[in-house]
Formats: C-alpha cells, sequence, structure tokens
DNA sequence: CAATATTTTTAGGGACACCTAATTTTGCAT
DNA sequence: ATGCAAAATTAGGTGTCCCTAAAAATATTG
C-alpha cells in the first residue's frame, strides 16, 4: 500500500506522461503538486526504489507498468467518486474534484467495486474522463481538443484537459459544461481564440487556451 | 483542520471519558490507538494547546467543550459513512468498521450533509450507535436490558424493571445502583448468567434474572 | 563552442508522529 | 508513613515529506 503522497506524485507522473509521452521532468511534477524540485528529487528515488517509476538521474522519471496500474487505479477511485458526487449527491460537475482528490485514497477494493456497481459501472465521469475498469483498461475517447475542431460543424463538449476550479467555474458560467453543444464560427489566426455558437444560438468568444483545454465529439 | 492523528485522539478520549466519566489516562488511549505512552504524553499536550482537551500534567486529559465537538463530527462521519456502505453498498454490519475508519477524516462538510440527507437522516448507525446530528446533538438512546446488552461495551446502569426491596438492596450491596458503569465480559448460554466488569475493574457475577431486570444504556 | 541560463541534485534542516530507555510522579499496601 | 509497583514524563532518536541554499549537470544562444 502507498502513502497518500505517494499516490499523488505517481498519478502527478501517469498523468503528464499520457499528454506528453515522454519523460516527466521535476519541475513539471513541482509545479503540478506545488511544491519545491528538490523535495520531488527525492521522492523519485523513493518511487524508483518501489519500481513505480524508472528514474534517470537528471533525466526526469517514465512510470513503469507497474506504475501506471496503480496510477490508473487511482484514477479510477477519483472518477468514480466524482460521479457518485453527482449522481447520488446531487453535486454539480465543478463541486466535486476538490473532495475527489481526497476520497481517491481510500483504500479498500471491495469499496470500490460496490460503489462502481452502486452507479451502474459508468464508463465516464461527469468531466468527461474515461473511467478505467478494475483491471485498469480504460474505455476509448474519441474526443478531440477544441482548438482542432472544423469550423461549422455542430460538437458536444465531452470533457476538459485542465480541470483547475476557476476553470470548471469558468466553463459553468459561459455555458459550456459537458454535454453542451457548440458549432466553431471563425478562428483567429494569430492567438487561436474563437467564436464559438451555442445550442441556443448565442455566441460567445473563447481565447486559445480555452479552446486547447476542452475536449469535444462529434 | 486537524489532522487524521488528532481526530483519531480526540475521538478515542472522547469515547472513554463519555463511558468513565473522568479523567482519561495516558495509558487508556494508548492501549486504544495501540501505540506507546511515551508518544500519548506528547499528543496531550499538543491538544491541551489546541484547546481540544484539559491536560494536567500526571493527571490525563479532559475534553473541552470544542473538543466535544470535534468529536462528536468525527463519529457523526464515521456512523454515516457505515450507514452508507450497509444501506446503499450491500455490506454487512460487520464488515463496515475500517473502511469507516479512513472515511471519516475525509474533510467536507457539504459532502456529510448530502450524504445525510441521501440516507434520509438517519438516527443511528447499523451497530445501533447514535448518530449526531450537525449541530452534535446525539439522539436520545433508550435504555435496554443487561440482559441484551453487547459485550466489551460500557453502560451506564439506568433503571430497575423490578423494584423490588430486596432487588434493590441487592443491587446496591454489588455496587450497581444507577449511575454506576459496567461491561459485560461473558454470558453463560444456557442460563444468562453474565460476569460483569464495574468502574473500578472488579469483576461480578449477575443472574440471568438479575440481568433482564436492569436497565442499562449506552 | 563558450558563456549564460535553466534545471536538477546535494547538503543540511524542520515539523510531525512515532519509538526506546531512563527518570520522575503517583497510587497502593503494609 | 514508607517502600514498591505502576503510570507518566523526559530525553534522545527514527522515517517521512517537506524546505532553502549552494553546487553540479544540462540546455540554450550568440
Amino acid at each position: 500500500m502507498h502513502t497518500h503522497t505517494e499516490e499523488n506524485y505517481i498519478k502527478a507522473i501517469y498523468r503528464i506522461f499520457e499528454s506528453t509521452g515522454d519523460s516527466v521532468s521535476t519541475t513539471a511534477i513541482a509545479e503540478k503538486l506545488q511544491i519545491n524540485a528538490a523535495s520531488v528529487t527525492d521522492m523519485f528515488k523513493k518511487l524508483g526504489q518501489q519500481k513505480l517509476v524508472v528514474y534517470e538521474k537528471s533525466r526526469g522519471v517514465k512510470p513503469t507498468d507497474r506504475g501506471k496500474k496503480v496510477a490508473l487505479q487511482i484514477l479510477r477511485k477519483h472518477r468514480l467518486w466524482e460521479t457518485f458526487m453527482v449522481e447520488k449527491l446531487k453535486f454539480s460537475w465543478d463541486e466535486v474534484h476538490e473532495v475527489a482528490e481526497q476520497l481517491e485514497h481510500i483504500h479498500s477494493e471491495i469499496l470500490i467495486e460496490r460503489l462502481d456497481q452502486l452507479l451502474g459501472f459508468p464508463k465516464f465521469d461527469p468531466h468527461g474522463d474515461p473511467i478505467p475498469d478494475k483491471n485498469g483498461k480504460v474505455p476509448v475517447v474519441t474526443s478531440i481538443l477544441l482548438s482542432q475542431a472544423k469550423t461549422d460543424v455542430w460538437y458536444k463538449v465531452s470533457g476538459v484537459e485542465e480541470n483547475s476550479d476557476s476553470f470548471l467555474k469558468y466553463l459553468n458560467k459561459i455555458g459550456l459544461a459537458p454535454g453542451a453543444t457548440l458549432k466553431v464560427k471563425e478562428v483567429e489566426e494569430f492567438d487561436g481564440s474563437m467564436k464559438v455558437q451555442l445550442n441556443d444560438k448565442s455566441e460567445i468568444v473563447l481565447s486559445g487556451v480555452a479552446a486547447s483545454n476542452l475536449y469535444v465529439l462529434q
């Protein structure tokens, strides 16, 4: 069994590795977990000894198969708890992240299996993120980033890349919760900002940053 | 916000204080939490500084009002999670304690309020223990006959069914006046007689007849 | 490719929550 | 009331996870 801290590290490493496909640096983790780079070096060594990652001095870490499996189980727990909070406790999808960060560290396999069952074995969480099954298998997602979407084609918001509280709140405010439908009308070449039409025919302007943190599917 | 460890201490202190009504010793806590007495002394000082307990050197601790309130909220969470696991996740009542020990440390008031709501504001958990409300108010526990008491749980003598002079005299003689605290150690199946431990650690044997004429409450 | 900037590591330290061993302090029995 | 046993405390130490400051390794850039 791993400590909460170790679990947070391996989860962060896994997520960064998944999106870049490359070694994960100390600074990347330091930034993500809001801690000092020197502390990250310590933990990289520790995780290396535990064979959760391969650590090459001054060159960062890559998760091992074991590390990936551990990370996927934490993501599974996180996303199931989020689903539970939205489906059963009537939270809105932008309120659940922080508490799920705590709940994901509860150690009990049977608890999470029963929770999965209670929820009807969902494949995606309220943010549109895929929920790994108990063997670590991740449902296939066909989403693309909004920044890569074609113009004048209808899409459905399916999830977010960046799930900071401020971003989620912002999306909620402008009406871009998962499930919302939209169409790109116009893209500014110089900064990637775009004019987007919503379901109700209203038009909003999104920054390039926002557009490349929002997943949509056709 | 308190650490998991602090929460475990204040909960243990509260529970022992409730059943004995007296100062809680370092050894009592050391025993309950399975740690060394020297470590308990350290924590008694720390909890004293935080005004969760009144610590008198070499004389143990008593929870303050603040300490009691904190303890009651932890008990509330523990018992609501246990109820959730039994009611919604189909665990049996004897499987839920360990996991609830983890879940009780999740910090989110709104989560626990929503959970309470989901469960229909239950007053007692699957073990029959009362669930404090969000203000720390504990549902009144009605007395039960000593013959129905659980073993190894502290009770307070609250009254008698049969109030013949001879029975009351007998009770007085053996030290079981109302207000006395006791714990059932062992019950003989064939005649309902029981070995009972008193506050002062002395043990007495009660007949089945006596046990089914004496009311106790937790 | 040398100088500079950035990243990473090392060295040394602090808070937390525990430990053992030694020393009080307290409670009990004669 | 004194001597002994039990309980509590103090002193000193450990592992975890974090820190700062300085040194070393790596990357960038003119």
